[in-house]
Parts: C-alpha cells; sequence; structure tokens
DNA sequence: TTATTAATTGGGCGCCCGGTTAAACCGGGC
DNA sequence: GCCCGGTTTAACCGGGCGCCCAATTAATAA
C-alpha cells in the first residue's frame, strides 16, 4: 500500500500544496519534484482533490494525536493547558507547510469544510475541558469558545504571519530562541488568563451565595 | 478615471477573490458577475495580478486611516489601544472579504511580499507607540511584537475561523450579539494586560533602583 | 517457468485559463 | 456631416491544466 514513491508524492504535495497553495501547485510539477511520471499520482490517488486530502489526513492524523495526549493527561488544567500549548507551538514549528495549508484553505473556497470539520472535534474537546474545570467559562466574557479561539489566534498568527514578524523581531521567528520566547509569551498569557478565571470564579459564587 | 464599470469590476474581483482565492477567481467568472465584456478588465487594469492589487490597495487605504486615526487620538494608551481593537473589530466585520484575502495571500506565494509590506507598517506602528508607553515592552515576556500579534492573532482569527466558531457558538459570530461579545472578551484581555504591564513596569523600575 | 497482479510510463484529449487584436460604439466639438 | 478620444465588444491565441488510456516493466504467486 505505502509504496516508496506514494509517500514521495505524498512529501513533493505537501511542499507545494504549503508553498503555493492548492490551484497554483499543479500536478505536472508535483510529479517532477518527486520524480515520478504524472500519471501515478493518478494512479495512487486519484484526483488531484484525494491527494490533497491524504496530505491533510496525515497531518491531522498526528496533531490530534498529540493535542489529546497533552490534555487528557493527569495534573492541574493550568499545567496541561500549558503543555498543551507548547505541543502546539512545537507542532506548528516542526511543519511549517501545515499552518500554511489550514490557513489558506481555512479561508474560503472548495475545500473548506474539510478544515472545519476537523477543527471543530479539536476545538469542542478544549471547550468541554474548559468549561469542567472553570465554571466561569459557560458564559460572560471569558467564555469558553472565546477564550479558546484567542489563544488558538495567539498560538496561529505567530506562524502564519511569521514573514512580517521577521523584520519586527530582527530574526528569524522559528529559530529555537525566539520560540522559546514565543512559548514564554504564551505562557505568561495563560497564567494572567488562569487567575483572572479563578479570580471571577469566586465573586461569581459569592454572588450566588449572596443571591440565595 | 473611475468609470462605472471600472468599481463594478473591482466590487466583483473583490468578491471572488475573497470568496475563492485568487488562482480560483477567473478573469470570465469576474467579468460574468458584473455583466461586462472579459476583455474589459483587461483594458482597466492591465492584467490580473494588477486588478487584484487595487482591490488590495483599496483595502489598505481605509483600514490604514481608521487604525491611524485611532492610534494617535487623544487619551491614555490603554483606551487608544481599546478603540482600535473596536475599530479593526468593526473593520473587518464590515469588510468579510478582507480578512480572507489577506490570510490566504499571507499563507505564502506569489503575493505574499505585497500583504508584508503593508501589515509590516501597521505592526511598527502599533510597536513603537507600545515601547514608548510601557518600557517593559522592550523585552522580555511581554515585548511590544509579542504582544502585538498576540492580540492581532486575537482579534483576526475570530474572523478567519468564524465558519469553526459557528457551531460552537450556536449562532453566526459576524451578528451583532457576537461581536459585541466578542469586543468584550478583547478588552477584557487588554485590561488584564494593562494591569500586568504596569506591575512589571513598577517591579523593573524596583530592581534598577536596588542595583543602584 | 508461467500467470497474475501491482506499479509505472509516455502520450494525448478536451477544457479553461490569462491575455490580445481589430473592429464597433458613442457622446461632444468643429 | 465628420472626426475623435475614451469604452466596449466578439473572436481568437497559445499554453497549461487535470485526467485518462494503452502499453510497459516490476513484483509476486502458482
Amino acid at each position: 500500500m505505502a509504496t516508496e514513491s506514494r509517500v514521495n508524492i505524498l512529501n513533493a504535495a505537501d511542499d507545494l500544496f504549503g508553498r503555493l497553495g492548492f490551484d497554483a501547485a499543479s500536478t505536472r510539477e508535483i510529479a517532477a519534484c518527486c520524480g515520478v511520471n504524472k500519471a501515478l499520482i493518478h494512479y495512487h490517488f486519484q484526483t488531484k482533490d484525494d491527494l490533497f486530502n491524504a496530505v491533510l489526513d496525515r497531518y491531522y492524523q498526528q496533531l490530534e494525536q498529540v493535542l489529546r495526549e497533552a490534555l487528557i493527561a493527569e495534573g492541574p488544567l493550568l499545567k496541561r493547558m500549558g503543555t498543551t500549548l507548547d505541543v502546539y507551538v512545537d507542532f506548528l514549528a516542526d511543519n511549517p507547510n501545515f499552518s500554511r495549508i489550514v490557513q489558506r484553505e481555512a479561508s474560503g473556497g472548495k475545500r473548506l469544510d474539510r478544515i472545519v470539520t476537523r477543527m471543530t472535534g479539536i476545538f469542542e474537546m478544549g471547550v468541554e475541558l474548559l468549561r469542567e474545570e472553570y465554571p466561569v467559562t459557560r458564559g460572560g466574557d471569558l467564555a469558553a469558545p472565546q477564550v479558546l479561539v484567542s489563544f488558538y489566534g495567539m498560538v496561529v498568527s505567530y506562524f502564519t504571519y511569521s514573514p512580517v514578524l521577521e523584520g519586527l523581531l530582527g530574526s528569524s521567528p522559528l529559530s529555537p530562541q525566539n520560540l522559546e520566547r514565543r512559548k514564554r509569551h504564551l505562557h505568561r498569557m495563560l497564567e494572567m488568563l488562569e487567575s483572572e478565571l479563578r479570580e471571577e470564579s469566586k465573586t461569581t459564587a459569592a454572588r450566588k451565595r449572596r443571591k440565595k
């Protein structure tokens, strides 16, 4: 099943989809890129669209696993969320094409629904977890979906806009030092949020008690 | 210069570029979309690429103006940053195609540099302002570029991933109520950050005094 | 070895793409 | 009447696209 040329095609497609986007990456170029006849693409994957799905599958399989591991682990939620951020950052740093592909296809077009389905699953996982531990995240300014999309945005935007950040930071945002810096910043934001959540939980609990 | 069909073409191009992306939006479809002959596109704008630039120009001209107004206004920085967030949210809500286009083209490809140049200008404006008011943002976990990309990500990801949020929120993320909710969340995050910046400014100042 | 299946190839078909050309249209000044 | 510049049009061009097919080679089972 997984012949060598099959994964070569997958890798080449991954590279070109990431750099150029689905439309601008031609099957001819993908084939040439891994020294293979272009008809072979349609032999292993029937259509260009299926090839794209296969690339996406490989990523999400891996990502969902590492995220699930980090979220479901032992220990207090704050710590788990911290390691989840780290794991996410590492994953995006190790797979620069992934965020590019997702970002592009999430911006609308024919392949949008495939991204939405997968991301919804991941988001719901986080929402449940957050609501379980912090009842305040069921509503208000710090509701779970708001918090999640904020942190999601903080993580991915660092990679999506790394070409812009390159100029601001004076060095590659993907360098080990800068990645560490970003992680520390994210942890700091997380700590800020967590103390706010604890604080707000207390006051809302007090308010409820007063009501009774 | 600005004949009626010219702006019709611009609007149609805006719509299709936003929905489908540059490559998937053909000049034929753009022309058909505004009831105009295809050659007319090349008469008003020489190439498809130039047409894209024109669409982008229209947006950035408007955006830079409203952002600059909000940032340079009178009053304390915290308040100015709050209104800047509001203005940004409103702009993205009013121009849903803009964030789509930017997001897609920022993900790499031939038109990346056009986005980078424009965004760099906007980011630098924010960096300067932040560093002037809060010396702590010159380094550390809350350095200006880190803070800026975080808030930038919080704002745009809400729109970029609105198809995903639709399911989580149970209603359209772009509805007036949900937009207000998002703004309140962003303001809350901003307040959290600001108190942290003030706090940290005090302690670093104290540390410096102690050193002497 | 031979028969069967899987993997791979070159070539080409039909379609749609961005861009071009030359001609038609049209209102206003002479 | 005629010309004239700015618009708009139909028709067309070369080229690249995804995809398909018949034929060939490699691997595997009998």
